[in-house]
DNA sequence: CAGAATACTATACGAGCGTTCAGTCAGTGG
DNA sequence: CCACTGACTGAACGCTCGTATAGTATTCTG
């Protein structure tokens, strides 16, 4: 599968053919000899760079945490501020991520396994991404942008929540919807709803969408 | 694993057990040995009653989609008129499951799966829980409950979205917040909390907990 | 350029898988 | 009482899995 001119060492390319496999059918569905003959190459170098199939999985995570870790950097510090403001750019997580991932990246996919996973792997990640929906909450509060509601800790779930079912589900919300939510398309329908609600609740009446920035 | 004083067949016990298990592992990780352990008969058994693996795994998924069939049809017709009002029952799916499935129910965890699998199962349940929330969405703007927003696909998709993630995240959600969301306490402290989002948006100042009703 | 290290292949092994099959046992109708 | 049927067992089959190992190419290094 290595096209030609792949900068990539042979190691990087298995590593990425696992995290391709593993994302579309879970670890345990993908076969050492699948991953192998992805690669190029036989399932004996495969053992031979990883050791064992435990091994290249443990990478495989780390490499995928490692890049959506440095995602996540970006957001912190300023306090989730650019939440609720439809003319600035991130306003969720999912977004952030549409927007840094193209769009057939199976890092998703990867991402969503993993979070659903009952490993210590994916505690941490959500532990992770559960303080930095509180502390966009907190900020958000702070500069009086929002309520940090009766239960803080349950509505920081709540919206942290919310924001990952759009990864959870995103196979089956584009069936329904005929649009990738995780496309920059889906994201023009998605974004604008769900922060009407977050502005209004359900009941307010949405502004009228403009075609042009003024 | 039977317990004395059994009233149901060989065969459902096989059913409920390799439910049980396909709920905590997935149906590619359980085999057909821990089933019929599980079941405390042999592996032969299994496939004498069942024909296959695949042919055990489907009757299951067909056994889990007419249970969730049955409470589904409790909600229909009314048009999704309890959700918004906080002193009624039912204000959403995950709390009509949770009050009509025992805590250690397998079945939540089964759907997650189900629904998450690429699937023709998981696409045509997904969409009924799509119809079925868009009827809602429908019956709320009627009675002047709520608006259907701007794009009121999206917005369906999105409460649904937004519903299910309790189901998805449930373990995650359980571990951060120290309850189970889908437990009578933990929807106690999930649902008020959703619910004010969707009466007034996160700016809303909740209105104070009463301890009795009135 | 020799030699060591590393990259890589081919083959094989043991374990565990889904499935098959011959046979035992209990109940049932004629 | 016999023949038949369905429930059920236990051993075995063929296959695929992850992994080990021996050996060959390639690259690095002094």
């Amino acid at each position: 599968m290595r096209s030609i001119r792949d900068d990539r060492t042979t190691r990087a390319v298995i590593r990425d053919e696992a995290l391709r496999l593993f994302a579309a059918g879970g670890t345990e569905t993908v076969t050492m000899r699948q991953i192998a003959t992805a690669a190029g190459v036989s399932p004996g170098l495969v053992m031979h760079h990883f050791g064992s199939k435990e091994g290249l999985r443990q990478e495989v995570d780390q490499y995928v945490l490692d890049v959506f870790e440095a995602m996540l950097g970006e957001l912190t510090g300023d306090g989730g501020a650019e939440l609720l403001d439809p003319g600035a750019g991130a306003s969720s997580l999912s977004e952030v991520f549409a927007r840094h991932l193209p769009t057939d990246s199976p890092l998703p996919g990867y991402l969503r396994r993993l979070l659903l996973s009952d490993t210590d792997a994916a505690r941490l990640l959500f532990r992770r991404l559960y303080d930095l929906s509180r502390d966009a909450l907190d900020g958000l509060a702070a500069a009086g942008l929002a309520s940090s509601g009766r239960d803080p800790a349950v509505r920081a779930a709540l919206l942290l929540s919310n924001d990952l079912a759009l990864f959870l589900l995103r196979d089956r919300l584009a069936e329904v919807l005929g649009t990738d939510p995780l496309s920059a398309d889906g994201m023009t329908r998605w974004a604008p709803e769900m922060l009407s609600i977050y502005a209004g609740g359900l009941s307010a009446v949405p502004p009228q969408p403009h075609e042009d920035t003024p």
